[in-house]
DNA sequence: TCTCCGTCGATTGTATACAATAGACGGAAG
DNA sequence: CTTCCGTCTATTGTATACAATCGACGGAGA
């Protein structure tokens, strides 16, 4: 349906990887496990909306496109579905997750919770490398605002969050935000987007929550993290379709 | 490693899914997409420890225990590493992830706050049909309790955590605790086991959440869980070997 | 004896062919 | 014109063959 060069004939499987010059649009450089690597590509396509919520895929499109086998793009559909950002269903192709107002709302509702419980145990256990490191990144946030470079204080504080994660040890817990992360950050990026303001709003914060940790003071890192998310969720929403699980299309 | 009677040559496609008599000790009747069935089945044989924490796995000895090509069998794994159950490493063989004391802490750590959030939004929104749900399972927890069936306790128990997260109403939640939950279910069950009277604290427990969750009660909810769980944490915890990750063996 | 290097085996990674099925479409019957 | 039924197509599910890579093992040299 998408219209694709037909030049994805594939040679040898040595020069798999380097797909012919008529390449797509983004370029798709593997370098180790295809399935791994073509994940996290698709995977900034879809935060980054260059492919659109709710756009319909198949495994064909996608092997013919980069030139792979369908065998590492079943996998990487499959790792994507897991972190809720393709929904498979069964012979009808696979769906790119659509947003809506409802699911930003259980999304923030569990990272409330979860974002909120990192930065408790950050604050518990962060030590000198971490604090230097949250410190480095909340500096570069402050330049990026400065700057009024959004895309990169988008970036900086998706690090500067992943950081605290890192920072608390918890292997568990950085799974499950790994998972409903990624979900998130399309809503983040879209929130950025809109509202470039947010960043104003989001560094004070996020220097607080840093200095909360500093401090070992950890009931007040998580409330400070929970109220930032609730203020952020506040001004994302008007910008998200009303609904779209409501008597809806089709 | 594990000795695997050789009958394991498969016929015929469509007979495929009827492995020859010599079957294994466990039944596996799988009826439609085979990774699923395979993964489901797998899970509960690792959850029940009918295959030990820490068995080291391969594709190829899964595919030839039960008659299915490597294709479904790699997808299975995929699904059990996602829920925390197995851990891939390339070429080395997959190992069923091991118990240990740290494991329990991150998982419980999270489970708080996640069936709190659960328990917390069943309370603003379980409806007749939640709550009658609900009471027949705690009716059957008595019964069971009232037996001795701690295999049947534990069960029903399992059900009603689960009936709760429905009652929630928010499917990305269900998609988190669905995840950890069957990480935990390992240690809960181990727990139950060897301190069958859980039961006595469990039952009561349970009874006050759906007290709470029928009354509205968000807060109360929330906060007899989240009691609830760190109760029974302190139970399960003497009898998870001390630690896994220290100095070790290799 | 110890160390280094090459070979080899075990195991997963990738490619491809074939099977099964859900849904779409069109034709025939009423 | 509507309804039902069969066929056909798109798409995923499954099987299998082959490639790549990691670690183990053993032999040669110092």
């Amino acid at each position: 349906m998408i219209p694709i060069p037909p030049a994805a004939l594939r040679a040898s499987p040595t020069e798999r990887a380097h797909p012919p010059s008529v390449a797509p649009a983004a370029r798709f450089r593997p370098s180790g496990v295809l399935a791994y690597e073509l994940a996290r590509f698709l995977e900034s396509e879809i935060i980054f909306c260059e492919i659109p919520p709710g756009a319909r895929l198949t495994e064909e499109d996608i092997s013919a496109r980069y030139g792979l086998s369908r065998s590492p793009v079943r996998e990487a559909f499959r790792l994507l579905a897991a972190d809720g950002l393709v929904v498979l269903s069964a012979r009808r192709g696979i769906r790119v997750t659509p947003v809506s107002r409802r699911d930003l709302a259980e999304v923030q509702g569990c990272r409330i919770e979860l974002e909120g419980l990192a930065a408790f145990q950050a604050a518990g256990h962060a030590g000198a490398a971490d604090l230097a490191g949250l410190r480095t990144i909340v500096e570069e946030m402050a330049v990026a605002l400065a700057a009024g470079d959004v895309r990169e204080y988008f970036s900086r504080n998706v690090a500067f969050t992943t950081r605290i994660h890192l920072a608390s040890g918890n292997v568990t817990l950085m799974r499950l935000l790994n998972g409903i992360g990624k979900q998130a950050l399309r809503y983040r990026y879209i929130a950025y987007q809109k509202v470039p303001d947010l960043m104003r709003v989001s560094l004070p914060g996020n220097r607080r929550i840093l200095a909360a940790i500093r401090a070992h003071e950890a009931d007040r890192a998580r409330e400070i993290t929970a109220n930032l998310m609730r203020n952020s969720w506040a001004a994302i929403e008007p910008h998200i379709p009303a609904d779209d699980d409501g008597p809806g299309p089709r």
